[in-house]
DNA sequence: AATGAATGAGTTTTCATTCAT
DNA sequence: AATGAATGAAAACTCATTCAT
């Protein structure tokens, strides 16, 4: 699993010193920095870890990333988290089920490809103030967007009449155990495909609830 | 044996020359180790600060809890977690609605309750497979009992036929991340009152969801 | 020589590990820093080598010292520098020459005492306004017995009309001056003796200058 | 060439690509090194910031300067202190007050104008025999004039028979201290006026001493 | 010639752990 | 049993110097 990303670009013959742009260099460390964060968290990650797995001396980390608290923040310099990509056409009829499957999938996606990152941002938010800030600046457009949404389905009829702030945060939440389960159980190597499945039980699980409906036109998949 | 309620005991009233037995004494280490642990982190906690919490000197930490390690380790040394003191008793007709609220009401106060040491257990979980192993065993009972009920209800046809296996622990999880929330939130001082009415929430949702029922005798609260 | 001054009391046999009263210890390692920073400057001594000057591990120091700094400082907790001990009792007739060699070797006496930290700090004044506050504590109350003597005999009509501020400050310059022969000159190994005749020297210059004078009485030593 | 009256020749204003000779390069170099390190002292001085305030990057200094401490002595390879200026002509009748005045006139005025350096030098000569030499060799040709002068003005009967030696070498001291003085309390900006009316205290305190003088012909100014 | 990215030995400081008392 | 002084290995960070470009 140690993948040792230093990837020589082409000259070959690995010069002691390797000359980078400021902007790639910057890059690698972070990226060092933070796969092992994800691995063992902030704290018990040392800059010489950083520095070997980054392939680099200790003091280069320092030219770029002022104290190593700064390294930890690093990604947040830059939009990491695209907003929802998924538009919200909205057309009537909506299809609720496939709404809400393309929104928890794409969340899902994302997340997914910024695991370590959100690892890392979860085990700091227990501890700090400044993280907890940073996690909810993540998810806020999300939840802006269902708000949204729900109150219109609402107003349409097709939704219960539920405490949209609540249920809105509950959904959040449910997106969020994905993240739970799978950091708590390292079921790291779980294909896309099942995630997927993961997925469309969510979005049923949401929708519909275990009851057992009486009328069954309902049931997707 | 005091498995402690009193999350914040407050911190040293400097209680001069207490002559305690050696299992008293141990249980204020602990419990001043497991406050600090839950405010800062294990790792952000030193053991200079554990002795001052609880007013007594650094060496004689290591006289009971010979590495600092121990010292995370030590509520699990008993049995902290009490069984599901819920009784299933599941007598038919069984109003599903009653039986998964006292479940996750059951849950919930119990966490709260201990929810220093949820806050450590979940923040180590992160990046220690000693500590999910621990996360396992606690919740195992529970999810026993969950799956059980479950089978049970899509045997008699109340339920849909879901997968057992992957519902329980997503319910599980999903309390877990919500209880997370609470944690990051520091909602710790909303009331009694207002958890219970996040429980009715949670408890619809995942019953009914969130579709409007054409039949709508089963509208609770 | 190397003194290196970590004697051994009594006990023989040389512990590992020596226990010593608080202050005692304090004393020791500031005594090892101040023995450093004079003969090498403060930044180019380390702690390292203060901690084996003082015969201790470099992590005590920091039990005593939170930072280098205050090792720096730490001479400055206690009253080292003695009030003027010599009493200016000043009944007439007044012989100006005993007056003020008194005065001037008093003062030698005290800062030669001190002449470690006497160099550290003149070392330190250059670059530290903190430092040049100290400096000027510490020569604050000879300036003032001293502008006090010579108002009165400038009144008393033995001096003539100086200006008391600048000639005090003149004076204290003079004294300076010894050290900055001593130090420059390295002239460390000049006896008692040889200090006596530059402070007749000092005496005489500031009383009489060098010019001859037509009265010959006055002449001493 | 240059030897720089322009103590403060303002920091840096971004001359882009500047073709420079060697000499002036290194001039340049050693320039903006003299002026931070009299500001903040020699250990406390980063190569990086010498770049910054010469306006070229790191590694050029090392093209000029081998080291960073050849940088300190670069202003010793030219002859930056110029010879005493003043002509003692002394023809008879001699004026002392007025000879002695122009001496000390010409010392403070040199020093003044180097005072970057003379602070530089001074706070390296506490803790380093090589600069003590740098110091000796500098003030060892006024030193010789004022001996001669000394011995001159006794043989003639116009001093008393002091040790011309030891006199000298103290005069020199006292006015380094002086001017030492000055530069700790900033007096930077005292005007040229200010100065030369302590110069003339100075000159009178050496040459008579503060004693009232029985024949009052002799007070100048 | 000039750059500035990269180095790595060295610095102050922290802290879990030990041990004489 | 309890203390708290002492330890020393390791941490984050600095900086003069080197070297590929």
């Amino acid at each position: 699993m140690v993948t040792a990303n230093n990837a020589y670009s082409g000259s070959s013959a690995a010069p002691k010193r390797k000359r980078l742009g400021a902007e790639q260099r910057r890059e690698m460390i972070a990226r060092a920095a933070l796969k092992l964060f994800a691995e063992r968290g902030y704290e018990r990650t040392t800059t010489k870890e950083i520095a070997r797995e980054a392939g680099i001396s200790e003091g280069t980390i320092f030219k770029y990333f002022p104290t190593k608290h700064d390294l930890l923040l690093a990604f947040f310099s830059r939009e990491v988290f695209a907003p929802l990509t998924v538009i919200f056409k909205l057309e009537e009829p909506i299809d609720d089920y496939q709404v809400l499957r393309a929104l928890i999938a794409d969340r899902f996606r994302l997340w997914h490809r910024h695991r370590n990152l959100m690892k890392v941002i979860i085990g700091e938010a227990l501890f700090s103030r400044e993280m907890v800030a940073h996690l909810n600046r993540l998810t806020a457009p999300a939840l802006g967007i269902l708000r949204e949404y729900f109150r219109r389905r609402i107003r349409g009829g097709a939704f219960r009449a539920f405490d949209v702030e609540v249920v809105s945060q509950g959904l959040m939440s449910y997106l969020l155990t994905y993240f739970f389960r799978w950091i708590l159980l390292e079921a790291d190597n779980e294909n896309a495909a099942a995630r997927m499945a993961v997925v469309d039980e969510l979005t049923g699980l949401f929708l519909y609830g275990v009851m057992r409906r009486p009328d069954p036109e309902h049931t997707h998949a």
